[in-house]
DNA sequence: GCATTTAATAGATCGCAGTCTAACAATCAA
DNA sequence: TTGATTGTTAGACTGCGATCTATTAAATGC
């Protein structure tokens, strides 16, 4: 990783926050693909270059805002007072899709930059996309494991299927509800 | 929709067929994003303009051209020899997975592509998306009809669940085998 | 023939993400 | 103070998808 060296002009962290702040408000306000860098950057009042030292593009840019933002509210289950662990999953889905309201249009279009970028495509993968994956599957394994949920299951797939039948209906622009979050419960443990 | 004039030079459908056959050969050869238009109108010995005469975006064209070039092999199952709905199925998604070997890179383009312009993701839904969608109900449907599947369940969510979880593997370069062809059915019909 | 209509062509232009350049500013070490 | 190093700034530049313009070509009806 980069060595610390003495000497040099300190970045300047209130540009950083500036940047994060003016991009997720444009992008929230007029939808990702609308937001300009030179809008961004006029927001912030800062310099085009000044953007680039710190995220290699615009959907960096964009994720890390998104990311910061969203993980305030970010509905970790709570995995310790829990007895009934259909209902538990059912809450996370139903937290997951009410965020979505928000920022569902953005991340749509995260999802669609990271399929234009190796590199976009990794650091999305590893900060947004695996950490919701492998909490499904704890939820589901321990579910499992209380014999709320066949041993028969594998819990990966099943993962795999929610969070794609999420993913499908975000792209497709479905509905995603609580109506659908109780029916991809149901059809989890029928 | 576009009333019939007498009149006007004709439409050159040699040029269509040359950009289409132009633009799918060299987004299998070097890749969606890669391929620019100024290539295809190249290869294709042909005007900008004609291109976009035709189609509206790079995207449309590539739709087009991969569209039918899949329809010759578009793996329809057969629905009237079948006793065995679920390896009808399997064998399905086995088909599916195995043509995205050819096509894979480039479905993920479009469908990157259908989330930054809202006309192009309504023909790519209509042409693509949702033709699919409904076969796979349809397969769920007939083999509840046959008891093969419970009564219970609801088709049309396991409908997404199973597509979703294949576009979720796709859109993240995960593995799309018989493997898991087989471990998609395997928890349907649990 | 001649007016009208629609296509094809070459090339200029626009918009925007991302790169590059050159001048200037802030820090450290000697 | 001086030099080295790194950050910031304004703005030019590149590449590419998409639009626009002007000219020429191929069809129709009169």
């Amino acid at each position: 990783m980069s060595v610390k060296r003495s000497g040099g002009r300190p970045a300047n962290e209130e540009a950083s926050a500036a940047l994060k702040a003016a991009a997720l408000r444009l992008v929230r306000e007029t939808g990702y693909e609308k937001v300009s860098i030179a809008a961004i950057i006029a927001e912030a009042g800062v310099a085009r270059q000044t953007l680039y030292n710190r995220w290699d593009t615009k959907a960096d840019l964009i994720l890390e805002a998104i990311f910061e933002a969203t993980n305030s509210y970010a509905a970790e289950p709570d995995m310790e007072s829990a007895q009934d662990y259909r209902a538990q999953l059912e809450d996370f889905l139903i937290k997951v899709f009410e965020h979505l309201k928000l920022d569902g249009a953005t991340i749509r279009s995260l999802i669609a930059s990271s399929q234009q970028d190796t590199k976009f495509h990794a650091s999305f993968h590893a900060k947004f996309v695996l950490p919701r994956e492998q909490m499904m599957t704890l939820m589901l394994r321990r579910a499992q494991d209380h014999g709320a949920l066949s041993p028969a299951r594998n819990v990966e797939v099943l993962s795999t299927m929610i969070h794609g039948a999420f993913w499908y209906r975000l792209l497709n622009r479905g509905v995603l509800d609580a109506t659908f979050a109780k029916e991809l419960v149901a059809e989890t443990f029928a």
